[in-house]
DNA sequence: ACTAAACTTGACTATTTTAGTCAGGTATAT
DNA sequence: ATATACCTGACTAAAATAGTCAAGTTTAGT
């Protein structure tokens, strides 16, 4: 099991700019620099994050982006949804309250499966940006 | 994020000598028409799961394999161990408290994902074979 | 008006991982 | 004997990952 880049990079470059400025707009060069990400790379993944309104972007000279809400209000499932991390640890279909793989009954592990995955997104909606500051402010970048 | 096949396999295939028969030997074969897995992957599985002492395989006619202990006692994170499924959230390294990548400090989303990891490793460490039985009494297959 | 800084978009690709297959064994209950 | 069952390692097609590349558009500042 593991995270995916897009995700973890998502992650650490709105920390960056929560951390750094919530006021004048940060610019993806910036992040790319302090947080050591392929500036392309950050295009791409804001381009997500812009669409799914959890970033806003300010254009030309000095632009760059800023959160459209506090940090305390972006949780981390919405930032992972919005770069299309899923949480998917069932094969079956979730669905299909009975009935796996075409059989009749539900495949021996399906509940199983099916906690683990409320299990770790709930951990997700349950944490967000502003947590992550908290737990920096002595050791952060 | 996404459990992969053969910890999901194992963990069926597992199940289903557990749910099947506790005493006599059950055949790869077996588990493979009944859980619909492929015969030689079960094969490769099962090599894991012996050198890890969850199971003991009775070789001959009639053969097959047979639980070292009671479902009960075999957590999921020791299955997950033996056919080396890694909860691996983090990209540096752990064993370094401080400094990620190069640097000095801890790089921001460092306690997140270290969290999360312990969240779910928590949650196979608290899961036996024995609970999967116990959910699946009135849906076995 | 110009221009450099900054964002935007979509196509493309090398590498790695996944999910197996294939071939050719060895051991043993009946 | 021999069929059934386990055992091992090399191999591979397909998908996912982690980006790069090219060619823009927009706009703040001068």
């Amino acid at each position: 099991m593991k995270i995916n880049s897009k995700s973890r990079y998502a992650v650490m470059a709105l920390a960056d700019i929560a951390n750094f400025n919530r006021q004048n707009p940060v610019s993806l060069r910036d992040i790319s620099l302090r947080q050591n990400i392929s500036l392309v790379y950050l295009e791409q993944i804001f381009s997500k994050l812009k669409k799914n309104n959890i970033v806003k972007s300010i254009r030309g000279a000095n632009g760059g982006y800023v959160l459209t809400k506090d940090p305390e209000q972006i949780k981390l499932s919405n930032i992972f949804s919005a770069v299309d991390e899923k949480v998917k640890t069932l094969q079956c279909k979730r669905e299909s309250k009975k009935g796996c793989n075409g059989k009749l009954t539900k495949c021996i592990t399906h509940n199983l499966w099916d906690d683990l995955e409320m299990h770790i997104n709930d951990f997700f909606d349950k944490k967000n940006l502003g947590d992550l500051l908290k737990n920096n402010l002595e050791t952060r970048i």
